[in-house]
RNA sequence: CGGGGCGUAGCGCAGCCUGGUAGCGCACACGGUUCGGGACCGUGGAGUCGAAGGUUCAAAUCCUUUCGCCCCGACCA
């Protein structure tokens, strides 16, 4: 491709909208533009990246038998309605009415178009397993797009459906995603962690998302050296460190206007880790006092599980119910439910007196008070592996991709049966897998670029190779370059030809800004003693070599 | 949905407090010089000051409403 044929709209300044770096980078160096909060266009450049990903998507995908298929972007209600998500998601859900007065969708994910598709054309036992794929659009309303690409209102998402005849079956289907993610994955050239994750609303027994590390990412995940243990901060387990076991006796002290455990640790000079805190929850069905150790977060999605929706209670509700004003409770003497963070189990500590203005020291679990043990406090940095008691670390990552167990959650309401050999009825078992090619495409700028732009990973940059032809007025280096240029495309190797009439260092920033991995630069000194030079973009190194060993040096650059 | 910020030329911004001819840099067009790390000089084109209403002799500037975009949080099947 000429560069001077091509759409390519670099931006010398920052965009003010644009934070994080990979939005920064895409919107300097032409790849995308905003339409509107959570709504891009793809510029020549960065379409390229995308088909470069899709491919790799499409071959791994197709590598396990999955068949591509294309669903609408818009659906009928009813389909909807019969798994009864119609009613469950809320605003997220883009709806609309057709000319004849019908509810219709846009969809935001396809697990009820397959189970419908399922239902009609699978009858018996002998026509699974199936894995059928699509890439395709999908649309959601998002409450807050950010962060350019990373989570937009539109996008595009290779999704698998696998339709099997029991959990066995899926189990298969589900290792085979795993082993194609890992593929695609490093075949993009991320760095990422496959983690365990909660099902969630999905349904069913077993998740796991693909997570790409990066400042940018909106995910927390808790990872451990030791064994390996890796999950997202929604649902990973840890032991907090442990604390010396004190031989404070029981006293009441006096803590006026000491409210939280920060104020109240600065006024006795004990550290955090020595606090109860007592938090009043109301759920459904009744109140529920929560107890973590002072230097924990109390984790709302575990305590979920464990008592089910709710919320915090109002200050009156808490002088109503246990009769303390907030800020002095204590695990002490109540009559109502208290579930308590497991490391509360041992040791000795600090926590309200149940009396204004007062807190007590040399509380002892099991003895001063009982609970209900659980692990519900946010695993952080420093808190040690459950499974192998290694520290474990905290990174923000990028979703790039998700594994679902689904079981029948969406079969048996859209009555996707087969028979089995003993003609009996069955419900299809579902799984559903997910990728972003977008969030792919910006994992990689976020993990691989300079001061001077993006530096892409060879499999998937939009051109494998740039030449770079400093001076167009010379003849000579015209002459080399587009000699070059020819012998690439007959080698089948991507290549862009900077033949615009700008001067050498416009062109220089430029394919540093646009990051393909490697440059060839011809000047008019090298050429004299028949030489280019080969360019590394994230090395900087160059290398002069010989005009016609030029192909052969790249076509090994480009294998390793 | 809660909190904060910003809308002035294609892009980045100043001007607004204290009302009085709409500016700077980059980009763009033309001419000349330059030419291996975003050149220089000269000339030029380009703006309903996000929108609506109000106050005023006079509004980019003050007031009200509204729309859009970004950031933090909540949410995210």
């Amino acid at each position: 491709m000429h560069y001077s044929k091509m759409f390519i709209s670099t931006l010398k300044e920052v965009p003010a909208e644009a934070e994080a770096i990979s939005h920064i980078l895409m919107l300097r160096a032409g790849y995308v533009r905003q339409l509107a909060a959570g709504l891009y266009i793809y510029l020549p450049l960065g379409l390229r990246v995308i088909e470069r990903i899709n491919k790799i998507l499409h071959e791994e995908m197709n590598a396990i038998g999955a068949q591509e298929i294309t669903m609408p972007a818009l659906h009928p209600s009813e389909v909807w309605q019969e798994t009864g998500r119609w009613d469950e998601i809320g605003e997220e859900m883009f709806r609309l009415k057709d000319r004849g007065g019908r509810d219709m969708c846009l969809g935001m994910t396809h697990e009820e178009i397959i189970a419908w598709l399922a239902a009609k054309e699978i009858h018996s036992y002998r026509e699974l397993p199936q894995i059928w794929y699509q890439i395709q659009v999908k649309l959601r309303d998002e409450a807050r797009p950010k962060s350019g690409v990373l989570r937009t209102r539109e996008f595009l998402m290779k999704d698998s459906y696998s339709l099997d005849v029991d959990e066995e079956g899926l189990e298969n289907s589900y290792q085979l995603h795993a082993e194609a993610y890992h593929k695609i994955f490093s075949n993009c050239g991320l760095k990422y962690y496959m983690v365990e994750s909660d099902p969630g609303m999905m349904g069913g027994a077993k998740a796991h998302e693909f997570m790409a590390p990066s400042p940018a990412g909106e995910d927390e995940i808790a990872l451990c050296d030791g064994c390996g243990y890796a999950a997202n901060v929604e649902l990973a387990l840890s032991i907090p460190k442990k604390v010396e076991i004190q031989n404070w006796v029981l006293e009441e002290i006096h803590t006026p206007e000491k409210r939280t455990v920060k104020e109240v640790s600065d006024f006795l000079k004990i550290t955090p880790e020595y606090f109860i805190k007592s938090i009043l929850l109301i759920s459904d069905k009744c109140p529920v006092l929560a107890l973590v150790r002072g230097d924990q977060e109390l984790h709302e999605k575990k305590l979920n599980k464990i008592i089910g929706n709710h919320r915090q209670a109002h200050k009156e509700e808490v002088k109503e119910i246990l009769g303390v004003e907030a800020g002095f409770i204590g695990p002490m003497n109540h009559k109502i439910r208290i579930v308590a963070d497991s490391c509360l189990k041992e040791g000795v500590y600090v926590s309200g007196a149940n009396k204004s203005h007062y807190h007590k020291k040399g509380i002892k679990p099991g003895k001063d008070f009982t609970a209900e043990w659980f692990d519900i406090h946010i695993a952080k940095e420093g808190d040690f592996c459950t499974k192998c008691n290694t520290p474990i670390r905290i990174e923000n990552a990028i979703e790039v991709g998700n594994i679902f167990m689904l079981g029948t959650k969406y079969s048996h309401p859209m009555k996707a049966f087969y028979l089995d050999k003993n003609g009996q009825e069955k419900p299809i078992i579902m799984g559903s897998y997910g990728i972003g090619p977008a969030r792919i495409a910006a994992s990689a700028i976020e993990q691989n670029n300079d001061k001077d732009g993006i530096i892409w990973p060879k499999s998937i940059a939009p051109f494998d190779v740039e030449i770079l032809p400093l001076n167009t007025k010379d003849s000579k280096t015209v002459e080399v370059a587009e000699k070059l240029y020819k012998l690439f495309i007959d080698e089948g190797i991507e290549v862009l030809i900077d033949d615009r009439e700008e001067r050498a260092g416009v062109k220089f920033k430029d394919a540093d800004l646009i990051g393909i991995p490697i440059h060839i630069i011809i000047g008019e000194k090298n050429l004299k003693e028949g030489l280019v030079e080969i360019k590394d973009r994230r090395t900087k190194e160059t290398a002069k070599v010989k005009i016609e060993d030029t192909v052969k040096k790249i076509k090994e650059k480009i294998k390793d």
